[in-house]
This record gives structure tokens, C-alpha cells and sequence, in this order.
DNA sequence: GTAAAGCTTGGACTAGGCTCCAGACTCAAG
DNA sequence: CTTGAGTCTGGAGCCTAGTCCAAGCTTTAC
């Protein structure tokens, strides 16, 4: 399988399929005489296991930090246990802010309908006074 | 007001209010004879604005749209409406991605517990074929 | 007088996950 | 033979919202 079939199969760019070797999640493949990257179905299923890590919420760097476990068979249930513990924790907190947000936005809202034509703003300033959330932590990526 | 008291002010730092200058979201104030910047009381309130729109969800390069029409006063009430119920919806698919991703966890913890130690890549791996999240677009900066 | 704190500038750097580029080579089709 | 598509490399650029830095000025406090 060259590269671009690679790509194809699993739905990436030939671009991210060497970002990721260079990353390290995706093992060298062999190099036929012409320098073209060949791989095999081993890699497919890697990339796969990628992908899917990714969806679950694990960043690429977390996602590196797993395979070696796995591949040396260290990595047990506690282990997977464990991370995926953590990372539905991350996601509750994540969608509390939200619903926080959420329901600010929804009194920004109610005052707009019932007040003045600055209540954006109104708003906005007794937000911020009483303490809006700072910030979210992103899951993954843009 | 010097730099480091409207920050002061506004609980941010001096380096921010520089950033926001350079970005347009705050006019560049006038300078004293020794090249400091001198701030005003409209300064302190556009500043408060900013902050505000942006703990309401609003990434600075929206509030730097909203700004220049509120200044025109072309920025009605039905404007406002339209942005704040965009921003709800943003809020809501997103609470909507994290829902799923959690639940996909959740079932990846149920066949971990009961089935075996590769739990984690079987679920991924499901999961990648039954259309995961693909990514979940950040509400503001990191 | 001297030291510390504050102000000025431009530019580099951060994280995360790619994406794009130039210039050179290889391969398959017509 | 030519053309176009695919591949190679290393490195730069993108996005957000800042943060940090150096080198040099000014102001304030003692």
C-alpha cells in the first residue's frame, strides 16, 4: 500500500500520515527502491487505533504515550481504567461550563427582550462583575 | 490612567491591553509627552465590554465585528438577538458532541469491565465505524 | 543620588494538529 | 515522448489569545 492508498482508506492526508511518523504514532514503514513508503495492513489498523483514540476525546500526545504500553503488553484493564475515567471527568466538567454558559447567554437574553438596546452589553458588564467562567479547556484541537 | 492601572482596573495584564491595541479591539489612546499611553474612562468601559462579550463565548475576532456597528449605532436590537442565539446554538451542538463522546466512553468502560484487556482499541475501533465525533469546534482560545 | 518599579518597542514563543510549499524524482497512460 | 499525477524531503505557516523577553527610557520612593 503506498501512501496516498493509506490516506484513502482511513481517510487522512498523505500530509498528516507523515506528520504522524514523524510523530512517532505511526511506525517507519518499509521503503521500496524507488523511496516510496510502502505499508502494510499493521499500519492500517495502528492509524485506525489513531483515529479513534482521537475521537474519544485523547490528544495525540496521550495517544503516543499509550501505544508503547500497549505494544509491550504492560498497559492492563486499571490502566484503560483508568484514562478513560479520567477523560469522562474532563468532559463533565467541560459540559458543566457550558451549561453555565449556556444559561448566561439565555439571561443576556431575557433582559434583551425586556430592557433596552444595550443590553448586550448590560449584560456582558454584570456577567463579568459577578464572575463569568474564564475559560474552556479545549478536548483536542481546533 | 497609565497601562498599568487600567489593567489594574480591568484584571488583566499590560501586555494584554497592548495585544488588544495591535488587534483593534481597543483605540490606541492618546500619549504624554514621554510616550505613555493615557486611558480614559471609555477606555476602562470598551475594555470591560471586550472581556465580557468574550466570557460570553465570543472569540475576539467576533467581538472585533460587533465593535465598529455598535459604535455606528447601526447594532439593533435584532442584531444582538441573532448573535446571542448563534452563540446558544454553537453552545448547544457542543453540549451535544460531549454527550455522545461521553456516552461512547461510558460504553467503551462497560466492555472493558466485562469483556477484555484490548477493550479500549475494540472500542475505538467500533466507534470509528459508527461515526464518531469527528471534532469538537473550540468556543475560545486555549 | 540611587535603586526599584513602570513604561516603551519589536519580535519570539507557546500548544495542537495539521497544511502547504518548492524542487526533484518516479510512475502510468495515451 | 509527453503529460499529469503521485511521491520524496525539509521547513515554513496557520490559528487563538496571549505571554515573555531584552534593551533602553522615565518616574517614584527613600
Amino acid at each position: 500500500m503506498k501512501i496516498g492508498e493509506l490516506a484513502q482508506s482511513a481517510g487522512v492526508s498523505v500530509d498528516t500520515l507523515r506528520f504522524y511518523e514523524k510523530q512517532g504514532l505511526l511506525p517507519a514503514p518499509v521503503r521500496a527502491s524507488n523511496g516510496y513508503r510502502h505499508y502494510n495492513e499493521s499500519h492500517l489498523a495502528r492509524l485506525r487505533f489513531v483515529r479513534s483514540a482521537q475521537a474519544l476525546g485523547f490528544t495525540l500526545t496521550q495517544i503516543g504515550e499509550i501505544l508503547p504500553q500497549m505494544a509491550q503488553g504492560t498497559f492492563g484493564r486499571a490502566e484503560i481504567e483508568r484514562r478513560l475515567q479520567g477523560k469522562i471527568a474532563e468532559i463533565e466538567a467541560q459540559m458543566l461550563t457550558l451549561q453555565n454558559l449556556k444559561q448566561q447567554l439565555l439571561d443576556s437574553f431575557a433582559q434583551l427582550t425586556c430592557q433596552s438596546e444595550v443590553a448586550l452589553s448590560d449584560a456582558a458588564a454584570t456577567l463579568a462583575e459577578h464572575g463569568a467562567p474564564k475559560r474552556i479547556k479545549r478536548l483536542h484541537g481546533s
